[in-house]
RNA sequence: GCGCCCGUAGCUCAGUGGAUAGAGCGUCAGGUUGCGGACCUGAAGGUCGUGGGUUCGAGUCCCGCCGGGCGCGCCA
């Protein structure tokens, strides 16, 4: 990673770079002996220290080289300073100076040349500052909520819908084109189920023991169109008695058949409308059904069939996922002839691949860890790299209303719908919740607390920095001061108000590789809050609009600009908005 | 029983193997005649569940134990 110009790339790959290439040239020098044969080699990494006193960036390379180099980390850390130190200073060099430290840490200072570079870069082109090249861009299929559309979405689904969009956004400002996927249930016994229910209430009879009941079902009976009711009255059947539980989908296109078709579409939609108040849009809704009347599924039996790891037994048919240290084998394919949902989710993995996407994510809940195993492993048998294939597992959100648990369940019909949620706290607040926390921890989530704590939300605080801002640069057009297009040099040593606000602001591009990689978002919410906290430090210590300074005003006018592009940016991979006031 | 995840400040949670473990809220004490007080400064508050191990270095990696969640169907 060089730098391109724009003065856009991200300085701790700059570093990265500059350090790899000391070491080439320490060792051609001889002040560093040349590699170890045999030895598995330490990569260059670079990190930001806690403590700004030990420098902007700082490496532990000298120490990972001690044990192969047989040599005192602080030799090493001194060899690689001395060749950083002869180019430093140099254009286009982003080291301005390198310090070792016991044990054998490397600290190095930014030049005031790529930090300033780096301000006019994010001015003339805001829209490109955050967005990163990755290594190798990849095309990621991401499938995330994919609630079977059998009732609205209630509080149990916006983690993982929030967490599924959060993770989009994050790998597209990294370089990667993703999807947005939502996979649901058109025909299976639940849909059917859900139709045996509105049925039986629009009759009058009785609900079915394990039908559904909540008001959006009576509220399903009371609008089936005309023509629907016409076609399931012709078609008759029994929908007040159970569905047999092993159906499966296969029964007869009866009154509960052709109602659940149009009220799961139905649902559907409102599901869609949902997650669009949410910010949440999806580039593919992919039904269960089309997997099996396009041949996907009999693809991926056949494939596995190839590879030799499909069997037949007391008639259905197996995956043999022991072969890949699973520790059962699974049915693609039930004695009765339906294929099981394992089955289909083989038949989806051969259609996403075969549509070109390098890497298929699945947002799952907790409660599937047991499903990932097998499907990876028939990723593999079918011929595709298993590490392709990658669930994030969401953990719990347990719904709290006052320190009593609020159980979901849809059939009962209670739950606290992701609309209602909305409506009480705010979708901002929500996406930041969600955002701060990390996809593996079970979180309480207290309703009424977070009613009360909503205007303590720290998103209100980042975007109280980005709107003070949007104040700041209208006062200074009423006084006829105008952003320079760039800091004046000099202006951004390491001590002063100016240059720990353009430190940090710089970190954006970092924080975006860095959330990509891990697939959290933490990282991004913790970076706007300090953005906005040194925003408020700079705010107090440097006076910005001064007619009677109107160049030192136009620099700081400058660096206030570029932080209101970086909390933008920051805020726009929440999904979150930038309001210029507030 | 086996498998996966979690255990960090009073509460809710951060913490790519690095230097003195952080933030918000809560508690306590202060601050603005200069551009938004939804702001700022400071204080108190921690055996990082526990015991070993690896490492120059462990909240982080490995093993055991304790506690909590989830899963272990020819269900969906």
């Amino acid at each position: 990673m060089h730098d391109d110009g724009t003065g856009l790339t991200p300085l701790r790959g700059r570093a990265r770079d500059a350090i790899a290439a000391a070491w080439v040239r320490a060792v051609a020098a001889g002040t560093l002996p040349p590699a170890p044969t045999g030895t598995d080699l330490p990569p260059v990494e670079v990190e930001r220290p806690a403590n700004p006193e030990h420098g902007d960036l700082a490496t532990g390379l000298a120490m990972k080289l001690a044990r192969p180099y047989r040599m005192p980390p602080l030799r090493i850390a001194e060899a690689l300073a001395a060749e950083l130190a002869r180019e430093a200073g140099a254009p286009g060099s982003p080291i301005a100076s390198a310090a070792v430290a016991p044990p054998g840490f490397l600290n190095l200072r930014l030049s005031d040349a790529a930090l300033e570079g780096l301000v006019a870069g994010v001015l003339a082109s805001p829209g490109a500052w955050g967005r990163v090249a990755a290594p190798t861009p990849r095309r990621v299929n991401v499938e995330f909520v994919s609630a079977n559309p059998t009732g609205p979405l209630h509080i149990g689904n916006a983690r993982g819908a929030f967490v599924g969009d959060l993770l989009c956004r994050v790998l597209e400002a990294a370089g990667h084109e993703v999807t947005r996927e939502y996979y649901f249930n058109d025909f299976g016994a639940q849909v059917r189920n859900l139709g045996a229910s509105v049925v039986a209430i629009r009759r009058g009879t009785e609900i079915p023991d394990d039908g559904y009941r909540g008001a959006y079902v009576h509220d399903l009976a009371a609008e089936i169109p005309g023509d629907v009711w016409a076609a399931a009255e012709a078609a008759g059947g029994d929908a007040s008695g159970a569905v047999a539980a092993d159906d499966g989908g296969a029964g007869g296109r009866d009154a509960a058949w052709l109602v659940g078709a149009w009220a799961s579409e139905r649902v559907r939609a409102g599901i869609e409308a949902s997650l669009a108040t949410l910010g949440v849009r999806f580039d593919v809704w992919k039904s269960e059904g089309s997997l099996y009347r396009e041949g996907w599924v009999e693809r991926a039996v056949a494939r596995l069939r190839e590879s030799g790891h499909l069997f037949e037994e007391d008639g259905a048919l197996w995956f043999r996922s022991t072969d890949y240290g699973d520790d059962k084998d699974r049915v693609v394919r039930k004695s009765n002839g339906d294929f099981t949902y394992f089955g289909s989710d083989i038949g989806y993995v051969v259609e996403k691949f075969g549509r070109g996407f390098d890497e298929l994510v699945y947002i799952w809940g907790a409660d599937h860890h047991g499903t990932v195993a097998r499907l990876r492993n028939a990723a593999a048998a079918m011929g595709f790299d298993r590490e392709a294939v990658q669930m994030l597992l969401i953990a719990w959100v347990r719904f709290v209303r006052d320190g009593v648990e609020v159980s979901m369940s849809k059939r009962a019909g209670e739950f606290i719908t992701l609309d209602e949620l909305l409506a009480e706290i705010g979708v901002d607040a929500a996406r930041w919740f969600f955002a701060a926390r990390g996809h593996t921890s079970g979180i309480d989530f207290d309703i009424e607390l977070a009613k009360r704590q909503s205007n303590e939300n720290p998103v209100y605080y980042v975007q109280y920095a980005h709107a003070r801002i949007a104040s700041i640069l209208r006062k200074a057009r009423d006084a006829g001061l105008e952003p320079a297009a760039g800091v004046a040099p000099g202006s951004l040593a390491a001590a002063t108000p100016e240059g720990a606000l353009a430190r940090a602001l710089a970190r954006l591009p970092e924080v975006v590789e860095d959330a990509a990689a891990a697939r959290e978002t933490q990282g991004v919410t913790a970076f706007a809050t300090d953005l906005a906290t040194q925003f408020h430090a700079f705010y107090r210590d440097a006076r910005v609009v001064d007619p009677a300074e109107p160049e030192r005003s136009r620099s700081r006018l400058a660096l206030v600009r570029a932080t209101q592009v970086t909390l933008a940016r920051a805020l726009g991979l929440l999904g979150i908005s930038a309001p210029a006031s507030m």
